[in-house]
DNA sequence: TGCTATTCTGGTATCGGTACCATGATATGC
DNA sequence: GCATATCATGGTACCGATACCAGAATAGCA
């Protein structure tokens, strides 16, 4: 692969004269200017990014350390960032830490040794280890959708305290007076935060903290499935049951398929983020979705605020607010 | 940041020394390699990839350029991807084309500038420009998805023409005549090869030539929605719509649901790729499924043994097979 | 013609690692 | 005690770009 002195040699320049040449600058005569393109075509040169990286200290790279590609919120949010990066002539690496703190420290150390200009991290747990070790080498870093206790640090959540809120305000509403949660890990702090809103609504409408009913297990279909079945065994059985991911609310369906429980009639449902669902039919869950594909671009446009110095304000925590869309599942008309 | 320079100076070696007990090297004695970790530790060094990637010649990084990540086809292909890629230590670049051919360069321009090891493409258009761009710079590449004609190099693709052979097979065989196909642009080659597998099926029933019925428009739910619109108007109506992929079967079961026609009392229909199910119902459509992640394992295994050399064999081309469900969706009784 | 201003071109150093070779220090064998 | 082998360490150069400064060529003007 030819490199720059190799265009110079053949043009009979010298190798900053090529340079010149190539970045548009001032000063090249037209006829020095056209033979060095001639050898730049002809050799088929194309310039060594490495060159400059190593100079100027920057790779023109960001991270994005998401928990699961395949997960289509993390799909969103990753095309959001994609989109922001490519506009402004970043790439992205992509990294799945599966929730493994392990791979996720492996990971990070992989990144810094890259030296790229950011980061987006969503933690795979709520120790700061990894922030403290990221700040420690003065990488720009913005944290996504989780957030990490007593930790500086620039971040973007969806409100989804406030959506899980409103939701159990609504099922409350509809005159549901037992209403389980199934949420995810203690370590996860959306798992937390939405616990918070369900026990805030119980509490706004009067009720006694001992009606509030939580299952803490993993964001996962297996999780939701588990949950659900220790949560139908409660007698009285729950008049509504409140999935706090998606993944959780399709093994919580399956459970209830399996028991031939009649949505709304028996057991009235809602959930965080929509779950996939079948053209064929109406979508049919209640939700409060997160604005994945936003979060992706203000987090990123945070990030490359950051990374450029164009930003230079206090640490920033930008909250965005969740779509509730009520549907059939909560035993209210679609579209009402 | 400090550099391995620094790390030397603090512990009053060489740098070369440093270098020797970062990487385990013999020759280093346990009191020496004892203050350089302390150094290391006190100093918070992390090597610099970028001297290595330079004088080396080699980035550790791959890039995956796809249509559209948002897609749950290339999301699963991705993350086959990311998995054989970060075993062997390789990072991935991640770009969305869009379909579009302009993008699609610029892409490619900007990932030979940064030098990365290798490529994996699913092309935008069927034009082998890109390709020769790529193999003039001797980047190894892998095409995914879909050929380019008279190219000679490495391909990684589905049989889709045999998934789809069978499933009309399949329609024939339940007695459908006017069976009509909803396929791609004819730029891109897995439209064409779907229509040829359509046209191959009806052959060998003994069916006449001009019994073909095909539309080509975009691989997109809008495309499938158009087309169904178009295909619904023949007199007589088809009794079976096949959609080439899973987007335009969203679209085809969009136009149906508007058009109030059952499935498959009315219309029979089949696909490639499984389409988005709600898991609330059974999975209901007759598909071939891709096998995603492994195409896109394979294909990364291919190109890591293309970019480490050990593999110098003659140009590849893998087919994997197609998956046939049988569902309700075509009239068969779901799982046989 | 001589002087200055502008245009054009190039030499050298640098970024952060490691390969290569050289050299000094210690151990081993006879 | 001396030759040789092994261990331990360091100096220099290089990968591919560009910044910085220097200097040469040309143009403009009195």
């Amino acid at each position: 692969m030819p490199t720059i002195r190799d265009v110079a040699k053949h043009a009979g320049v010298a190798p900053i004269t090529v340079s010149r040449v190539i970045n548009n600058a001032e000063y090249v005569s037209q006829k020095t200017r056209a033979r060095v393109q001639a050898s730049i075509k002809e050799l088929g040169y194309v310039p060594n990014m490495l060159g400059l990286s190593l100079r100027f200290k920057q790779t023109m790279t960001l991270a994005l350390v998401i928990t699961d590609i395949t997960n289509p919120f993390w799909t969103t949010v990753a095309r959001g960032v994609e989109d922001v990066a490519q506009s402004q002539g970043y790439s992205v690496i992509l990294c799945n830490t599966d929730e493994s703190e392990e791979k996720q420290e492996q990971y990070l150390n992989m990144l810094l040794r890259r030296r790229i200009d950011g980061i987006l991290l969503v933690p795979a747990c709520s120790s700061p280890k990894a922030v403290h070790m990221i700040q420690r080498q003065g990488i720009p870093l913005v944290i996504l959708d989780r957030s990490i206790p007593d930790t500086e640090v620039d971040l973007v959540t969806a409100d989804s305290e406030a959506g899980v809120y409103q939701l159990i305000q609504h099922l409350l509403s509809l005159g549901h007076m037992r209403i389980t949660m199934l949420t995810g890990p203690k370590t996860v702090s959306t798992a937390v935060a939405r616990a918070n809103g369900y026990r805030r609504a119980l509490a706004d409408a009067g009720l006694p903290e001992s009606s509030a009913r939580i299952y803490w297990g993993s964001y996962t279909q297996e999780g939701g499935y588990q949950m659900t079945r220790q949560a139908l065994q409660e007698t009285p059985r729950p008049t509504a049951l409140f999935a706090a991911n998606n993944f959780v609310a399709v093994g919580m369906l399956q459970a209830l398929r399996e028991e031939g429980l009649r949505i709304p009639d028996d057991v009235a449902i809602a959930t965080i983020d929509d779950i996939p669902s079948s053209p064929i039919i109406e979508p049919f869950v209640t939700t409060a979705t997160q604005p994945a594909r936003e979060m992706g671009q203000q987090a990123t446009e945070l990030l490359l605020g950051r990374v450029t110095g164009s930003l230079t304000d206090a640490i920033q925590h930008i909250v965005l607010p969740t779509k509730l869309t009520f549907r059939a599942s909560s035993g209210q008309k679609a579209g009402s």
